[in-house]
DNA sequence: GTTAGCACTCACAACACAGGAGTGCTAACG
DNA sequence: CGTTAGCACTCCTGTGTTGTGAGTGCTAAC
């Protein structure tokens, strides 16, 4: 569809526009060492470029732009795929090194790290709460009438919460029904636990106490995953402002919004699986972002997601780089996860 | 050492500014209810203010501006004191009427809904954890080389660590010790786990185990609280950016560069104890909050600090408003604090 | 001591204007 | 026929000018 050259161009453009953003007229382009016409035959293209609607003039007299389209095919077709793995993925393999955390907080100091290393934002999701299991459940008493409930996931995560002991029920009594849990719910991914709550465990804990109901209904509000908001956690949010592009207030006003009321991003970040994906402007659904690309990777080990970072930039932002470093970040994570998970059972 | 009329304007400058964030002229305060001398009067009397450092001039023929040591008289002495407890104290209450969160999510929940009752931007501070003690250790095997250990405190907060385990231990053995160390460590403050762990629980396990000296350097590295950094969380950053006064993107800048780099805030917050504190401006020991006032509130239960609030505004700030919520805030946190540890122990 | 009157100051918005970067078109060249 | 040089035209941007209005400080009168 396009002719070599135009690609030529095009890509030199956005080249350009990434480290400049500014317009980018013929003469800048015809200086390059990778083009041989004249500004004259550039702008030609150009024009038909703009025409095609790969480029857009922010007015006439202005240098060109790249569109949506135009960096979509960009990033499609042309970009650099031989990511440049120098430095700083040195940085990234030192930073894994000797880490021993759960693969939630590693995937938090992961983004962390690549927020300073691109000068974008991180936003990371934490790993989609239906695709982890229980490992293991315990009751820490604080009082006679209140205790925390303590769940381990399958992803190393602990997630506590606060309970009321029914009255007339002792802690030991409690302490007994919380190993039948264990025996009955070990393994059980997080969306199910309520269900099989009744199914299995009802049964058996009826052999052992009396008022059992009163107990799962307790249960039943502690082990709800679902009221728990997913969590979402940005780094960097500063860099939005060294972006030329945010010098308005208004502008950066409207996406610091959204950081405000995290439950956007859940709608926004694809769903999951498949890799790394490029949301570039207007592709983004949501109004605020149409300036925005957002870059996001799923973490996957043995299938499971352990969670999703996104990086947020402007539309005008170093796709190449950012892809690089997340494709880098994605094995060293799975690397991480094999040492910690060699010997298991399975 | 002011008139009571010096009193009279100074406080209606100030007031009137903190509504309209423009500086004050003559004609308009005489136009208020409370006032009833000319414009020529109260520009003689805003010019020896002016003098006598409470008042300030952009430029000449522009109207007054609250100095530093003006806002800091009114905090200190002009401010009304019956913090209006309306039906935001009622949203209060409500909020806290049926919470069974342990103290440290709740002041963060709290902390949440301060920002968007006042739109300023709130920080909270965890509960220093040299005052928080142990409640319970817990080991959860993950698999035989790697266990989580979790830490209840005595606020009610859950940590965890992930930790080897040293070869050649067992998961039944590393149980054993866990059980020894709950023994010998309930109770203690997090702060002096440490030295315990050698003097008391030392001798104590070499009884039981062989290797001991091995298993007590990883628990050390594991109970270290020092390591993690005290958490710091912070709300409605956007509303920084609805403040006249930032309309410029690099005043924005410095303030959330601070955000990225948590440490600071440790420096900034008044050491514990002693209620609301008020900082002005040049008051707050940073370059980037000299147009900022930080409200901060310990809160104490027992006194024991639980956790510090920040209220983040321009000087300009609504003072009164702030500190009838954190002190109404304050007396909330109290009772539930009471309805929860009702039947404890001591 | 208080107030009216008036000249003076100074930020700010509106406007005009020059400079310059970049385009689009046309015509000439190989 | 594709490519290039030349040139007129567009339109953004920065700068200087001017006018307006809010507000002050001073003086004199009440």
């Amino acid at each position: 569809m396009l002719t070599d050259r135009q690609r030529l161009i095009l890509n030199a453009v956005i080249d350009d526009y990434i480290r400049s953003a500014e317009p980018i007229g013929s003469r800048s382009i015809s200086k390059r060492d990778d083009v041989t016409f004249s500004p004259a035959t550039i702008r030609n293209e150009m024009s038909d470029l703009e025409e095609m609607g790969y480029l857009e003039q922010p007015h006439t007299s202005a240098g060109r732009v790249p569109s949506i389209k135009g960096y979509r095919y960009y990033v499609d077709n042309l970009m650099s795929q031989d990511f440049a793995k120098g430095q700083e993925a040195e940085m990234l393999k030192q930073f894994f090194a000797d880490r021993l955390q759960h693969s939630e907080k590693l995937i938090q100091q992961a983004a962390s790290i690549l927020s300073q290393l691109t000068n974008y934002t991180s936003i990371v999701l934490g790993p989609d709460q239906h695709h982890t299991s229980l490992k293991h459940l315990q009751l820490v008493p604080i009082n006679e009438q209140h205790a925390v409930i303590i769940m381990v996931t399958s992803t190393g995560k602990v997630e506590s919460r606060n309970v009321a002991i029914p009255p007339d029920f002792s802690i030991a009594e409690m302490e007994r029904c919380i190993q039948i849990f264990n025996q009955r719910l070990a393994g059980v991914p997080l969306l199910h636990l309520r269900s099989k709550l009744y199914s299995e465990v009802g049964a058996e804990l009826s052999k052992y106490v009396d008022r059992f109901e009163e107990l799962l209904n307790v249960m039943e509000k502690a082990l709800d995953v679902e009221g728990e908001p997913q969590q979402v956690i940005t780094t960097g949010m500063t860099h939005m402002l060294d972006q030329p592009e945010f010098k308005d207030v208004n502008k950066v006003r409207e996406i610091l919004a959204l950081f405000d009321h995290q439950e956007n991003f859940k709608k926004m970040v694809p769903s999951p699986g498949s890799g790394i994906q490029v949301r570039i402007g207007t592709e983004n659904d949501n109004e605020a972002f149409k300036n925005c690309s957002l870059i996001t990777a799923n973490f996957t080990v043995d299938g499971e997601s352990i969670g999703t970072i996104g990086i947020l930039g402007p539309t005008r932002m170093d796709y190449s780089r950012v892809i690089g470093l997340l494709d880098q970040l994605s094995s060293e994570l799975i690397s991480v996860n094999l040492r910690l998970n060699k010997p298991e059972e399975k």
